[in-house]
DNA sequence: CTGTTAGCGCGTTCAC
DNA sequence: GTGAACGCGCTAACAG
């Protein structure tokens, strides 16, 4: 239905290769044939065929992304980070949601080859087996918040240690001894590391770090909100409670006041990512803020850069660091 | 680099065309035949070149998507719908959100064109001109959020207005006689829906709708923050307050308790949307829920109609319908 | 500067 | 059943 090139070609009386030049701003055309060309082609409405193009040009300027189901914030977040750089690019991004099982992102990964001229992978769980099986080698891959690099081109990761690290030291700076923790998934990358950190900074004041404090979630509110019950049923009590994201510290603070417990004087209470809720709830709540967006635009960025050769294609690593946000919800006061 | 559908031909010693066959499943081949293919292209990690079928099927399986850059849950759950519908049906979602700006909508179709088979805009603005202008005949687009249907093959909207009569007439079923609203921006299709709403439940229950009772907005936590002084500001008093969406209403939650006010003892309160969040709330956030993933959904579902010719192509609509969700900011008591 | 021509990888008649 | 050959729309040498 389209116009093709060939019909511009032929109405405006030139070869289909000098249309190609014009339309592709390269070469040197006569300034007058090239006004020409493009006078037509506009009369035509000519779009060109992108398909024709990626195939003759053996690349589709599309990137692929494949994302975890859960992280509903994130999602977009990184999504936008991606493509707001892609555009700039002219690059596409074409997203799939895995479900987070293997065999599904398996599949999901396998229909995008073809595709994309590179892969965008978002896989927290701590076995990354499938990368060098599925993905072919030569597919420039970057892996986001996993574990391993093995078989991708470069990772990306946030600093969850040194961050929850942070966020504890500045409970036991209010003054708190009693810290627990409410841990995500056990075999969520993200979640180990933040339990690392929350332990690493125990350990470094010396507080003995029991196990019986550590309680377990799986990143969503519902489960922060069935926790804070197990958390007041602890003895003895404990004067704080880290969360491992923030998701979960919502869901707390909402049961906690249920019981009417009140944070912080009752309980002091922190979380982890700065998603945009957590500033409006009450109180506050202090948190480690994630660059969620900045995540997914050095997604992009480097894998350009490998793309173009800049970058090479084995491996590299890099972390982005978190920030802690006082806000009320850990006793400190109102800014 | 990987093999092309040539090399198995060769190396399984049979025609190209009858590697086409066994792979795509069809037509008539012997057993044997395609067991050895099979073999072959398994041995050689053959994988059809995407690219190159689209080319030569003139449809390319991928659908384009278009949302506005206002973040969110929305964005998420919307394109999760329509990727798990396109997954389902093996299609691909090609994603960009604009920034709600005609100009670079009209960009971002322009770049998707001719790399997709359909294209859903999410377009919440009053204005729908580009449309047909953008967009070439007969390619079919799916409308979201949006007033009017010209030139698109389908509209899908909420029922915004009666979402939002429901919800205000709740609140004068509690008893409320001055009630406020905290309305979206003017231009913006749903909130101009849901301010209808609530005006006819007023005027359906004889209650005067003073001008000064309809605090502007802008649908973002912020200017939910901001309005809740102003709120507070008006004489007489409303006793509750009916914000356009659930991010206005929890900024609005917070800037009344940061006043001291209780809600709901004395101001009730109640969103539009059912975002995750707002059950976490506290008090627990009554409001409309809206059936995002729902939408994504039937988009593609109607979409892939309109495609396979089952459908027309000619400019129906549907609407969505959205249930009132009754947590305790509005007065209930909990369940 | 511009036109001709050969692919890109695959689906698909149309003969055999 | 199976193979040869053409075409999808465009880019990229290679000639002029």
């Amino acid at each position: 239905m389209p116009a093709t090139i060939r019909e511009v070609a032929r109405k405006a009386d030139v070869s289909v290769a000098t249309v190609s030049r014009v339309l592709n701003g390269s070469d040197s055309v006569r300034p007058a044939t090239r006004e020409h060309v493009l006078e037509t082609a506009q009369a035509l409405q000519y779009i060109p065929n992108e398909t024709a193009r990626s195939l003759s040009q053996k690349q589709t300027r599309t990137v692929g992304v494949l994302l975890p189901d859960m992280h509903g914030q994130f999602f977009a977040q990184v999504i936008q980070g991606i493509e707001e750089q892609a555009q700039a690019q002219n690059y596409h991004v074409l997203v799939s949601s895995s479900h987070s099982e293997e065999e599904e992102a398996r599949t999901m990964i396998r229909a995008m080859l073809g595709r994309v001229d590179g892969l965008v992978i978002m896989w927290p769980k701590s076995r990354v087996p499938f990368l060098s099986e599925t993905i072919p080698k030569g597919l420039p891959t970057i892996l986001l918040n996993a574990p391993a690099v093995e078989g991708a081109s470069f990772a990306l990761n946030f600093d969850n240690r040194r961050g929850a690290r942070n966020v504890v030291r500045h409970l036991i700076e209010h003054g708190h001894r009693r810290i627990a923790m409410l841990a995500g998934a056990s075999e969520n990358h993200d979640a180990r590391e933040r339990l690392a950190g929350y332990r690493s900074a125990l350990e470094e004041a010396d507080l003995a770090a029991d196990d019986d404090y550590v309680i377990g979630g799986d990143f969503t509110r519902e489960s922060g909100y069935e926790a804070a019950r197990r958390v007041l049923a602890l003895s003895p009590s404990p004067t704080a409670l880290f969360a491992a994201n923030d998701s979960m510290a919502i869901g707390a603070l909402r049961g906690l006041q249920e019981e009417d417990v009140r944070v912080p004087d009752d309980l002091a209470l922190a979380g982890f990512d700065d998603i945009p809720t957590a500033r409006f709830m009450m109180p506050g709540l202090t948190t480690a803020h994630v660059p969620m967006r900045r995540l997914g635009e050095r997604a992009f960025e480097h894998l350009l850069a490998v793309l173009s050769g800049e970058a090479p294609d084995d491996g590299g690593a890099e972390t982005l660091a978190t920030e802690l946000i006082r806000r009320t919800s850990c006793g400190c006061p109102p800014s």
